[in-house]
DNA sequence: AAGATAGGTGACCATTTGGTCACATGTCAA
DNA sequence: TTGACATGTGACCAAATGGTCACCTATCTT
């Protein structure tokens, strides 16, 4: 699996998302304390921020007994340069073309 | 299910994600043009096909007996700005945090 | 040392997903 | 008008995914 795909398969499921909302808010926090946050069991938290951090959207260190994770907004950024910008240079051309196609009559 | 998620759950795959390539490189494909640059049958590349336009990322209409296909880039954008921003936003300063955290001893 | 606390592993299960196929409909061209 | 062509539908199957649980290790606190 590439390193793109495994940030788009990341990405794709909500819990995730909101696991990347919380870091986002704030940094740092420990496996218990994002678990508070959700109506899910430890072991369904666990397995998503371990998708996360094979995807390299988080980042998390052990301290002590503890382990806390931190967003990485690295890998998302490389999306945006390879992919979004991709469609949303000619974001203004491609519309345009689009608007054109469907205006014409079958 | 909402919008952002069928849009995520859209690009997961890398099929659909050549699709999309395909259909950048050029506009207005029919099926059967687009099941001959993948090792898939005609069945497979409708039900991807199905889930990008499900996703607003490809807008297709009928012309005669073929249904010729159109990138939206319009849901990208909207990730683009909903979701990537906000954390490319402040990207300098969260990569400065993430490294103060990093460095930290123990 | 001993209990409480934080996290990890592997098995397990239900659901979703990616893909194929038999069959069917609508449209073009000779 | 008949055959070839382009697309559509529903059943079906294997694999991946999301989630739980029993059990385990490591660390902190008293």
């Amino acid at each position: 699996m590439t390193d793109d795909d495994r940030v788009f398969k990341a990405l794709a499921d909500p819990t995730r998302r909101f696991l990347l909302d919380l870091l986002f808010a704030r940094d740092g926090r420990t496996l218990t304390e994002l678990e508070s946050e959700l109506e899910m069991t430890r072991f369904g938290v666990m397995k998503h921020l371990k998708v996360l951090e094979e995807a390299a959207l988080v980042v998390a260190r052990k301290r002590g007994r503890e382990k806390v994770h931190f967003l990485n907004p690295v890998p998302i950024r490389l999306i945006h340069d390879r992919w979004i910008d991709k469609f949303t240079e000619q974001h203004a051309a491609a519309l345009a073309d689009l608007k054109r196609e469907l205006e014409e009559s079958p």
